[in-house]
DNA sequence: CGTCTATTTGAATGTACTCAAAAGCGGTGG
DNA sequence: CCACCGCTTTTGAGTACATTCAAATAGACG
């Protein structure tokens, strides 16, 4: 199992000693996903957590029309879910799936359970994750109330130049709320300047 | 000091014995806030986290033509803050300011500190804490991509109706990301049908 | 190579905004 | 307690941003 980058995002955070890190590891479980396969379905119940090891996931739903909005993409050294889905074990309400041939660890709820009860650090390390997923969600919602597309797309390359080569235009106008043709239009329109 | 609240609030998620009540207690201070008054300005330092006990607050940025955007509301039961600027000591990105006249309870990052280290259930707490704020806001961002504005007001309403009494048409609209116009016309249109 | 999906381009349309003016409402001071 | 002032809400007309529809082109994958 290829833990060293979840080892690395967990010391970030927080200290774990010899026993601690084998526990930890030991409540993990290796999954490979191919592109366009799916990780979970809305209306699944989503039973695990997951960090993504190597490759891409996108986390949206799909309105009435049938029309794509993605919530957030995930990428190396992410964690994504449906926590609502998994806090609850309630039908979830997204969709997940590869963007490109995807390695993730995850944890059930169960042994999720058993990390904090014995390992109760693991109660900071999820909190600090939390946080800094709560202050990002909360830009990005500052900048679709105050942003223009052309604004919201501007911004979304410089904060994610390395992301954005990875993804196609639909991908990247489904996450921004705007139409594939609209966003054409902004670059076309951006590359003349 | 008005502590009923916050101790229910607390007790949701975890249990404390009379020792750490009263330890969390201490570390707290009240502060009262008249109506227009603001609890945070943009480019302050954020020293401290906030509990509504009573009264209505709200999160919010101002853009270059000087419009409010509000990124969220609180009332009684809900905790506030500029999260990043409290973590990092960094200038806020938000204003908060009363639409009542409200009351608080606020504690310090030196104190938030310490109740980590003596009471480790807090981090479980701040963490449960930070994963429904967590589902929410993802609703919301989920919401601002699939739905117009009708269907954002409509979805308000609904979700927080003693709420909306609380507010103007101004606050809603700031808050749904249309203008007031544009709200009072939505209004019309909806009571027509 | 062929098929399927993504992207580009143009024209018509719709949703939401701007500007402007009037009416309503609430707070404050005389 | 009433009158006035300032801010919010309403209403209408014109405008801009973003979408829809449609068709052509480009690109990716088996």
């Amino acid at each position: 199992m290829d833990t060293d980058l979840i080892l690395k995002n967990v010391s970030r955070h927080i200290h774990l000693d010899k026993t601690e890190t084998d526990f930890f590891i030991s409540l993990l479980q290796t999954k490979n996903l191919k592109r366009k396969e799916f990780l979970l379905k809305q209306g699944d119940i989503c039973k695990t957590e997951h960090f993504i090891v190597k490759g891409c996931l996108r986390t949206y739903t799909v309105d009435n029309n049938g029309f794509e909005h993605i919530v957030m993409f995930g990428i190396e050294d992410w964690w994504v879910g449906d926590l609502y889905s998994f806090l609850t074990q309630s039908p979830a309400t997204y969709f997940i799936d590869a963007l490109e041939d995807t390695e993730i660890l995850q944890i059930s709820e169960v042994n999720l359970d058993k990390l904090y009860e014995s390992v109760p650090k693991f109660e900071r390390f999820f909190r600090l994750i939390l946080q800094n997923a709560f202050i990002s969600q909360q830009q990005r919602i500052n900048q679709n109330l105050s942003f223009t597309a052309e604004q919201r797309y501007l911004y979304f390359i410089k904060k994610y130049p390395q992301l954005e080569q990875r993804l196609s235009q639909k991908q990247v106008s489904a996450y921004l709320g705007i139409t594939p043709v609209f966003l054409s239009m902004l670059r076309r329109k951006l590359s003349k300047k």
